[in-house]
RNA sequence: GGAGAGGUGGCAGAGCGGUUGAAUGCACUGGUCUUGAAAACCAGCAAGGGUGCGAGCCCUUCGAGGGUUCGAAUCCCUCCCUCUCCGCCA
C-alpha cells in the first residue's frame, strides 16, 4: 500500500513513477473520491463533535438533578443524520481503500525501463557452464532412468505438477535444505524458523497477494485459510500490528516451508519435469529493517543467496528486473538464474525484493525510534535462499556424468553421509 | 466436541451506562540529589486519522462486527482468540 497522504499530495508524481511498470492510476477517480471523502469526513466528525459535548451536557445536568429534556430535544435529530453521514463516510472510503490495496508498490528509481522479462539487466555473472562431452540429460531424464524421480506416480497420486522423489534423490533433496539453513544461520546470522503452512485472509493481504492474485492460491474454504504460496506470508507478518523494539532489529530470518501456488494461468509453461509445481519446498530469507537500511540490506541479502550457489558451484547470472516484470509490492527486485544444461538456459532460483513500507504500511508493522520515541514503519525484505527443488535440478542437471550417474556436491557430502555419488 | 473463566495502553492490572483515552504498578524518557551510578523524589509517556502555514482544535480506537441509548470499556446479539477441566488424538 502506498502512502495515502502521497496519493493525496503528489498523485501526479506517483501516476508517473508507475508508467513505468505499466501501471495506469486512475487520477481522476481517485481525485473525486477523495474530495467526496474529505467533505464528508468533515461533515461526520462535526457531528460527532456535536453528538459529544451535548451528551457531556445531559450527563452532567442529570448528575446534578436538573432537566435535562431541553437539551434531549435538541440532540434528537442528530442522532439520523450523523447515522447517514458514517455510513456514508464508511462507502467512500471503502470505495478509496478498494482502489489503494490494488496499486502497485512505485519502482525505485534504479530499477530499468521495459516491458517484459527481455528487458531485464544483467548485474553480474558468477561461474562458466560446464562443456559436457557427451549428450546432457534434464533432470527428468536423468530421474527417472535412475528409478528416483516419478512423476507417473505422482500424477496418480495428486495430479500433474506433483513430483515424487526416493532415495538418493529425496536424501538430496533435503541435504540441501540442511545445507542451506546452516549456512545462513551458522554464516549469515539468521535466525531460524518454523511456521504455519495455512494462513488467513489478513496475512495474505499484508504481504500483498491479496486481495488482487487470489486465483494463484489454494484456498481451504471449509475453515476459510489458505495454503501459503511462500514463507514470506508467515514470516512477514510477525510484525502485522507489532511495534518492534530498537534493539531487536534488524530482525534476519530464515525459514524452510513448502510452498503452495496453483499457476493458474500458466497452462503449458514448464509442464516437464519439477520446475514448476503446485507444490515445492524453499528455504526463505525475510529481513526487517530500518527505512535508510533497506538497500543495503538487499545487497545483502542477495549476497547470502548467491552464497549457496558459489558453494554448490553452480554458475549463475543476476538481473534486476524492470519496471514492466517486477512484482506487485517490491520497489526493486534481483532475480538470480542458475545454469540448467539440460535447458541449455539460465532460469530463475531466487528472488530478492525490497518492498520499502509497501507490506509495513499493509501490516501496520513498525518498530519504535528511540531517536523520536515515535513509531515507525519497517521495511521489509525477502528472497529466496533458495528454491529447493530447483537447485535440485540444477544439481543433477550440472553434476551428470555420461553414466547418467549425479556426483554429490563436495560441500553436501557430509550431508549426504559421505556418499560420492547418486547411481 | 462438551462445561466454565476471560480478552483493557510496551507489559501487568483496575474500571457504579455519564468530563474515563481510561486508576495503579512495572518499563521507558527528562529533572532533582550524587564524584559517578544505584536508590529516593518530581514530571512526562497509547495508536491511528481529519483539519490548519502554525500554536492548536477535532474525530476514532478498551479482541472483531452488529445492536440498545442523548451517551457504551461498561448492557444485548454474532463471531474470533486465550486459559482451566472433560472427551478425542499425532
Amino acid at each position: 500500500m502506498l502512502d495515502p497522504q502521497l496519493l493525496r499530495n503528489d498523485i501526479e508524481q506517483v501516476a508517473k513513477a508507475l508508467t513505468k511498470r505499466g501501471f495506469k492510476l486512475d487520477i481522476v477517480a481517485i481525485e473525486t473520491l477523495e474530495e467526496k471523502r474529505k467533505a464528508i469526513q468533515v461533515k461526520t466528525q462535526q457531528l460527532q463533535q456535536q453528538r459529544n459535548t451535548r451528551s457531556k451536557e445531559i450527563g452532567k445536568a442529570k448528575s446534578q438533578g436538573k432537566d435535562a429534556q431541553a437539551l434531549l430535544d435538541e440532540v434528537a435529530s442528530l442522532g439520523d443524520e450523523l447515522k447517514s453521514s458514517e455510513e456514508e463516510l464508511n462507502e467512500v472510503q471503502k470505495e478509496l481503500n478498494d482502489i489503494i490495496m490494488e496499486i502497485p508498490n512505485i519502482p525505485h528509481e534504479s530499477v530499468p525501463e521495459g516491458e517484459s522479462e527481455e528487458d531485464n539487466e544483467e548485474v553480474r555473472r558468477w561461474g562458466e557452464p560446464k562443456v559436457f562431452d557427451f549428450t546432457v540429460k534434464d533432470h527428468v531424464d536423468l530421474g527417472e532412468s535412475l528409478g528416483l524421480l516419478d512423476f507417473e506416480a505422482a500424477v496418480r497420486i495428486a495430479g500433474a505438477r506433483f513430483s515424487l522423489m526416493q532415495g538418493g534423490i529425496a536424501r538430496l533433496h533435503r541435504a540441501l535444505i540442511q545445507f542451506m539453513l546452516d549456512t545462513h544461520t551458522r554464516d549469515h546470522g539468521y535466525t531460524e524458523l518454523n511456521v504455519p503452512y495455512l494462513v488467513n485472509a489478513d496475512s495474505l493481504r499484508g504481504t500483498g497477494q491479496l486481495p488482487k492474485f487470489g486465483e494463484d492460491l489454494f484456498h481451504i474454504e471449509e475453515h476459510d485459510l489458505y495454503l501459503i504460496p511462500t514463507a514470506e506470508v508467515p514470516v512477514t507478518n510477525i510484525a502485522r500490528d507489532q511495534i518492534l523494539s530498537a534493539e531487536t532489529m534488524p530482525r534476519k530470518y530464515v525459514c524452510h516451508t513448502p510452498c503452495f501456488r496453483s499457476e493458474a494461468g500458466s497452462y503449458g509453461k514448464d509442464t516437464r519435469g519439477m520446475i514448476r509445481q503446485h507444490q515445492f519446498e524453499k528455504v526463505e530469507l525475510v529481513q526487517m529493517v530500518k527505512a535508510e537500511d533497506s538497500y543495503d540490506a538487499l545487497e545483502e541479502l542477495t549476497g547470502h543467496a548467491e552464497k549457496i550457489l558459489q558453494l554448490l558451484d553452480l554458475p549463475y547470472k543476476v538481473v534486476t528486473l524492470c519496471g514492466g516484470d517486477i512484482g506487485f509490492s517490491a520497489t526493486k527486485t534481483y532475480d538470480i538464474e542458475v545454469w540448467l544444461p539440460g535447458q541449455e538456459k539460465y532460469r530463475e532460483i531466487s528472488s530478492c525484493s525490497n518492498f520499502e513500507a509497501f507490506q509495513a504500511r499493509r501490516m501496520k508493522a513498525r518498530w519504535r525510534n528511540p531517536d523520536t520515541g515515535k513509531p515507525e514503519l519497517i521495511h521489509t525484505l525477502n528472497g529466496s535462499g533458495l528454491a529447493i527443488g530447483r537447485t535440485l535440478v540444477a544439481v543433477l542437471e550440472n553434476y551428470q556424468d555420461s553414466e547418467g550417474h549425479i556426483a554429490i556436491p563436495e560441500i553436501l557430502k557430509s550431508y549426504m553421509g559421505g556418499l560420492e555419488a547418486i547411481h
